[in-house]
DNA sequence: GCCCTTGGTGTTAGCGGTAACATCGAAACA
DNA sequence: TGTTTCGATGTTACCGCTAACACCAAGGGC
């Protein structure tokens, strides 16, 4: 009895230097130097600045640093130089190919600057988000970027709170110099939608929207205000609802305007996989496109232009989109501040043959 | 003359107590320390295991630490635990939306459960996927999940190297001990297809695939196969390019491989995309589906059941892979290290109205 | 020949946390 | 009432790397 409790105390206290690596087992910078017969300081110097160590002792730090299969700890190096090397990516869903794409660009543009983009997901909810951004955070990220301006007064505060540089995408600044934003106006889109099919001589001009982001509702609102300008508004056209957009909801949704408005010649579809299973549904029930009815999507995803008929739509700049934040970002990180603080990429409506 | 060199050196040495925060100008653990009036470790402790800290001192830390906007660094806490709570995800691709859903599968897993996923993408070549690997690996991952099992030796070498839990998807292990896998059997998804077609009745059955990475090539072995085994197999109705499958390819091989061989009456198309791009080929040049000619596509991926006639193709459990990835890896991060090292998720043959 | 550069390298002191052990008062026990 | 036990808290020593400065020999200007 009396020493049960764990005594380690006389467990051979070790001289002082361990005999190699780490608690890990992976090689650390120590373990280089020694068998390099340098320091530590001169093991880091011939890594990251070559040119401040000579020749020979770079190589033989070379040769040590093959031969133990060293890794240098990124975490080790970031708490030492506060520099993490990490940008914080928030979109809304990842199995929205619109963000993907976005990230994409990122990814592209970041990767060889040594930027490792780590993503998070918002589920589309500004609390949510500020959630992730928070987490995120705690893993002091050199920058920042966002999906869309909606966020939680909270979470402005804390974008304000911090000295890492921020991007927002997909929007535009209401004012320039309040934030970092590169996007382009999804009211001016749907306006030009809604033009466009005014242009076409349709009168019962109907709107189909998922999804009800604020983004969605920007496209809504400018599509709203063309027919308006054109006195051809009729609120009763418009269907949305805030289910994820689908081409099956596309079809369904279709089914229910066309019940309750048989008269519609034009609809726009907030985006493009509603606008194909739209499509799938007029192929089933003949109905004629355009002829009887014309459809506008959104988006120019993959598909679009290989539907039958090949589907007019708004091509929205996504990948460059996200190039031009990372890009952004990038100066910002770097100090360069000066560069333009609202970057407007535009969009195209594509003119296919479904109007 | 004389003082021009910068020597700070008489800067009022700062009594040894910083006054708050650090150098990044957030607050630290030790500030809240000195604000709540206890030790930096009674703060962790805190934080991390509330049951181990009085209830008085626990709410004065939660206040202190709320007044001054603490975010724990998880940079420090990762050095400090030697854990990173991060997984590394390598992926050939971000615009395949195959990857993505795998991605998000194993995002909704890991998430809860505090692990951070950081996405790496090689751009379908194992040299590029070794070259990732390195660098995430300097970031110190608790978990590493890889796509398919095509790895350079090297990579081969790295991973046995590391006390870090691998887990390999879209594929299964040769045999199950070898590696944690978690998939499905390519070849037998492109025999079943094959069969399919055989059994349909087709006589001329060809093949059109992009993307030659092995799992491509494996499904294309079990069709072939499937062709063998009812002696229908022709070498030159296979055609097979490099190139990533899109829509535009789809229908641009259906017609290089209709001009070299009017005589086809069914096809196997190794990606959905590529067989949307031949169904719409075949619309426009009214070539009757599947009276004329079978079609199959691979993945089922979004649109496929809307297209016309909806394509028949083989469902893959891209998602639930990854979730079972992620639910594999957990186990092993936490040293439950017993469950199935190789886990068959399966398929299903959608046949749908193109055979 | 003296002093100042300069380039190469080592030393020290952290970065912001946490493991492990030490300490201490109060409750529990004998 | 002395001793044990235990819960709550503090101390110390790092984790693996790097900034900042110290040091030193060789070269250059006068």
């Amino acid at each position: 009895m009396g020493g049960l409790k764990t005594q380690h105390r006389n467990a051979l206290p070790v001289p002082t230097r361990k005999p190699r690596s780490s608690r890990t087992g992976r090689a650390t910078m120590a373990d280089v130097a020694t068998a390099a017969g340098v320091s530590a300081m001169t093991v880091s110097r011939a890594l990251n600045r070559p040119d401040k160590v000579s020749e020979e002792v770079r190589a033989r730090v070379a040769e040590a640093s093959r031969r133990l299969g060293f890794v240098p700890s990124r975490l080790a190096a970031a708490l030492a130089t506060a520099r993490s090397m990490t940008v914080t990516v928030l979109i809304p869903s990842l199995t929205n190919s619109v963000f993907i794409d976005v990230l994409a660009g990122i990814q592209e543009t970041l990767s060889p600057h040594g930027y490792q983009p780590v993503i998070g997901v918002t589920g589309y909810t500004p609390e949510e988000e500020e959630r992730v951004l928070r987490t995120q955070l705690a893993s002091g990220p050199d920058g920042v970027i966002l999906t869309g301006l909606d966020h939680t007064p909270a979470t402005w505060d804390l974008l304000r709170s911090i000295p890492t540089p921020v991007v927002h995408t997909m929007d535009l600044a209401p004012d320039a110099d309040d934030a970092l934003t590169v996007g382009f106006s999804q009211f001016d889109a749907g306006h030009a939608v809604g033009r466009h099919l005014v242009e076409r001589g349709r009168r019962r001009i109907g709107l189909i929207a998922g999804q009800l982001d604020p983004r969605t509702r920007q496209r809504c609102d400018g599509w709203r205000q063309a027919l308006v300008e054109a006195g051809r508004h009729d609120p009763s056209l418009e269907l949305m609802v805030p289910d994820s957009t689908s081409v099956a909801l596309g079809a369904e949704l279709l089914e229910r305007m066309l019940a309750a408005h048989p008269d519609i010649d034009a609809l726009f579809l907030c985006n493009d996989d509603l606008a194909q299973g739209a499509l799938f549904h007029c192929a089933r029930r003949s109905i004629a496109v355009p002829g009887r009815l014309a459809l506008a999507g959104f988006n120019d995803l993959g598909g679009a232009a290989w539907t039958l008929p090949p589907l007019t739509t708004v091509a929205t700049p996504r990948h460059a989109i996200g190039v031009e934040a990372a890009h952004l970002l990038l100066a910002a990180m770097n100090g360069r501040d000066d560069g333009p603080r609202s970057v407007d990429l535009g969009f195209r409506l594509m003119v296919r043959e479904t109007t």
